[in-house]
DNA sequence: GATGCGTGGGC
DNA sequence: TGCCCAAGCAT
């Protein structure tokens, strides 16, 4: 730490910018987002929906996996009813697959527990699985107006430069106080919708105006009320130390084809552990290294092709992957491997890791 | 409190 | 290419 940090008032009360919220809650009814998908209902189940797919998720992505969901499962009943392979066939390739594990598992819950109906305040949606702070809370403001504040990235950021707060947010102490600030910044009686406008206003302005790099401080409603607005240091904030690292690593895997009755492919997939990267996920044999994936297969393996590597990265690793492409006649299976044969066409209906899922379907002849 | 967990995009 | 980030949560 440095300056003078944790030990101050997180800030002086008298200067918390008054009249924030009100001109907050304005901007957005005239320029902030309308037509997202999940805007413009109190379903707490499309709400719900789509704050646990936008969870470390961009909009843009989300746009793409939100319809298609809300179709097959319209409402928490249909989606308790799915099996867990449904629903993660349609949260393939959206990541951090624990969701879509732990949203399965609240639909169950609300329907056994609390008859079909979503708890309506916030403390209470957070005992539900996979539903945090900051996802109650805007389940609870969008829903029922309850005056609580979420604390996603885009809030730390206005937040962070409305106040030049500078606390290492990389620290969870740093967060808490900043949750405890956004708290006062809540409107103080909020009417109806009021809720609605100032949550999705502290959204709005952090996706668009208050920007990552190079934020239009020019063009912000609050930048009367900003302090590194006001000083043209925004761009310092937030404060956090990296932390992170990446590990390199190498991963092989087994393409292995074979060709079906009518003329079609068959792919050899397997389940992935239900621990660790992809968990629980169909997917090829993966081997740590070359000799590894050769020492499973039958002694003649010279039609093998090796495939053009491809780099994937993940949060915590940076993957090479290396395709081996084999064809194996109709009747041979791979032995002693626990897994199954899937026609090509079919795998749409699977939960398969993204770059596994483009290998498979650009395979060449 | 620190770490693990996907994928796509900006710069 | 590498680094950081995006409507975080669970352990």
């Amino acid at each position: 730490m440095s300056g003078t940090p944790g030990q101050e008032p997180a800030v002086a009360s008298a200067a918390l910018p008054t009249g924030f919220a009100t001109v907050l809650m304005r901007w957005q009814r005239h320029s902030g987002r309308h037509g997202l998908p999940w805007q413009g209902t109190h379903d707490p189940y499309r709400v719900w929906l789509s704050e646990v797919m936008l969870q470390q998720t961009q909009v843009s992505t989300v746009l793409d996996y939100y319809p298609r969901f809300l179709s097959r499962f319209p409402d928490v009943q249909a989606l308790a009813r799915a099996t867990p392979d449904e629903v993660m066939a349609l949260w393939s390739g959206l990541g951090y697959y624990s969701r879509a594990r732990n949203l399965h598992r609240c639909a169950q819950v609300v329907v056994a527990q609390h008859a079909g109906v979503f708890p309506s305040t916030s403390s209470e949606l957070q005992t539900l699985p996979g539903i945090g702070a900051s996802t109650a809370a805007a389940i609870a403001a969008f829903c029922h107006g309850e005056r609580v504040s979420i604390l996603d990235g885009n809030v730390r950021r206005v937040l962070t430069r409305l106040l030049a707060f500078d606390g290492d947010l990389a620290q969870a102490a740093q967060q808490r106080r900043l949750w405890e600030i956004a708290q006062t910044l809540l409107p103080e009686q909020p009417a109806a919708g009021d809720m609605v406008a100032y949550t999705q206003g502290l959204m709005d302005l952090g996706a668009t105006l208050c920007s990552r790099s190079r934020p239009s401080c020019a063009a912000c409603p609050v930048l009367a009320l900003c302090r590194s607005g006001q000083d043209g240091t925004a761009s310092r904030y937030p404060v956090k130390t990296r932390t992170l690292k990446r590990r390199h690593e190498s991963w092989w895997l087994l393409l292995l084809r074979s060709p079906s009755d009518d003329g079609t492919h068959r792919v050899w997939l397997e389940r992935r552990p239900n621990q660790g990267i992809w968990a629980g996920l169909f997917c090829t044999p993966v081997f740590a290294d070359e000799a590894a994936a050769l020492a499973t297969l039958p002694p003649n393996t010279a039609r093998m092709r090796a495939l053009s590597p491809v780099a994937h990265s993940l949060t915590h690793r940076e993957l090479r992957l290396h395709p081996l492409l084999l064809d194996l006649p109709p009747s041979v299976s791979p032995a002693g491997a626990d897994g199954r044969w899937v026609a090509l066409g079919g795998i749409d209906a699977l939960g398969l890791p993204a770059p596994v899922r483009q290998l498979l379907v650009q395979l060449p002849d």
